[in-house]
DNA sequence: CGCACGCATTACAATTTTGTCATCACTCTG
DNA sequence: CAGAGTGATGACAAAATTGTAATGCGTGCG
């Protein structure tokens, strides 16, 4: 799966591309429009993530020479300012999805999920589980060894990015730019707090502690218990 | 789809079929234990909904019965009591899920939905669409004419419903049974308040209602828009 | 018309979720 | 062992969600 960024600000750029990557797409990027355009149109790619302002041509014209040469790659804009006439225009052109700045990554993987998902006739997974825990994505619901458990949303978001990543350490860095927005504050505490609301969720009650301390690094979730 | 439900109690059981035969489902009903493990042994179901306490003989030694026989029918487990050790019981002993009564039928039929289509490899739908709306299931998003909106887990609940019943009046008793559970309290006005809600981010905005009210009926979402 | 009924709307209250902050406890290092 | 750094914890506060209740408004019927 391979995927272009046309962004002019290097952080979101950086930002997005180091994520999409590690979630095991191949990821190209532009950094101005004209740049973009070419690509867009010479390679092939199976989705496109456009910022609408850029410093020569704008988001919009490249979807709209995309879409006069007949082509139908999927498109998700990025656009920071809230108002509604571009989200609209956006959406007239044939883009297919559009994410307003700033935003948690997670979103935005959600988002090309989807509209990968679209192209393709991809089956989607419905549950995560390891060990004895169980995550259902469609419903949201939460079961550890056979009891339910309820999360909030923060605390959802917060277990299936640790699912998706079990074994892994995961940096607080990462964890807040998933979870939580990319301008993050990162003089705060509140991951640590989020963690430990989710342990008492879901550790807490059970013997083998399925959230893992590792210090100086971050968080992980633990699926090599007694092995 | 073929569904057995065993289960005493006439009201809940009544409940459960009503609402699995609407949503398309073929569905056998048992009162007690012996009945019902007949049924399960000789009939060929596609998934059981066992309530744990029964007459005569309960839900797990139906359950243990199949299993036995080398039976692999999904088997959904409704408990009054909500103590651990039954859960737990229940799990081990090869059910595949389990709720908590009283519960809300979205509930149940969500789960129904997750165990059949664990089962067959039937691929679920992963959003709903109606006119300028559109409903990721997975990532729990909204979109109306390109415009993101975001819904609590109520208004969400609600207008997945009357999108997988558009153009269909739902009476305020299937609305309250569905979302909410289905002791629900009759002489309050929840459900206005939430429709109230829902409209004002999914409809306030925009020039063409989609929430209708039916007087004396109940409320519908009508597609059939200047059509 | 005017009253009753059904729904809309608003205000408010209870609850839950989320974030902030201060403090405590532990670990590692010198 | 002392001190610094790092995470854990608990208390608090802000914000969001959800439910309750009172009132307003319009429609249709007597």
């Amino acid at each position: 799966m391979k995927i272009l960024i046309v962004e002019d600000e290097k952080k979101i750029s950086d930002y997005i591309r180091q994520g999409l990557s590690e979630a095991g797409y191949v990821v190209d990027t532009a950094r101005n429009g004209l740049d973009g355009r070419h690509l867009a149109m010479t390679d092939d790619f199976d989705l496109l993530i456009l910022d609408v302002m850029l410093p020569d041509i704008d988001g919009w014209q490249i979807l709209k020479a995309l879409r006069q040469a007949g082509r139908k790659t999927p498109v998700l804009f990025l656009t920071a300012r809230d108002s509604v006439a571009d989200r609209v225009k956006g959406l007239d052109l044939g883009a297919d999805d559009y994410l307003v700045k700033p935003f948690a990554f997670a979103e935005l993987l959600a988002r090309v999920r989807t509209l990968l998902r679209r192209g393709a006739g991809t089956e989607m997974e419905s549950t995560l589980t390891a060990v004895d825990l169980e995550l259902d994505l469609m419903s949201r619901r939460v079961i550890r060894a056979g009891q339910r458990i309820s999360l909030t949303a923060k605390e959802f978001a917060l277990l299936e990015l640790l699912l998706r990543h079990r074994d892994e350490v995961l940096p607080r860095s990462l964890i807040a730019s998933q979870v939580w927005d990319m301008n993050f504050d990162s003089d705060t505490n509140v991951i640590d707090v989020a963690i430990r609301r989710l342990r008492m969720k879901i550790d807490d009650a059970f013997e083998t502690k399925l959230i893992r301390t590792v210090r100086g690094m971050g968080y992980m979730l633990d699926t090599t218990v007694g092995g």
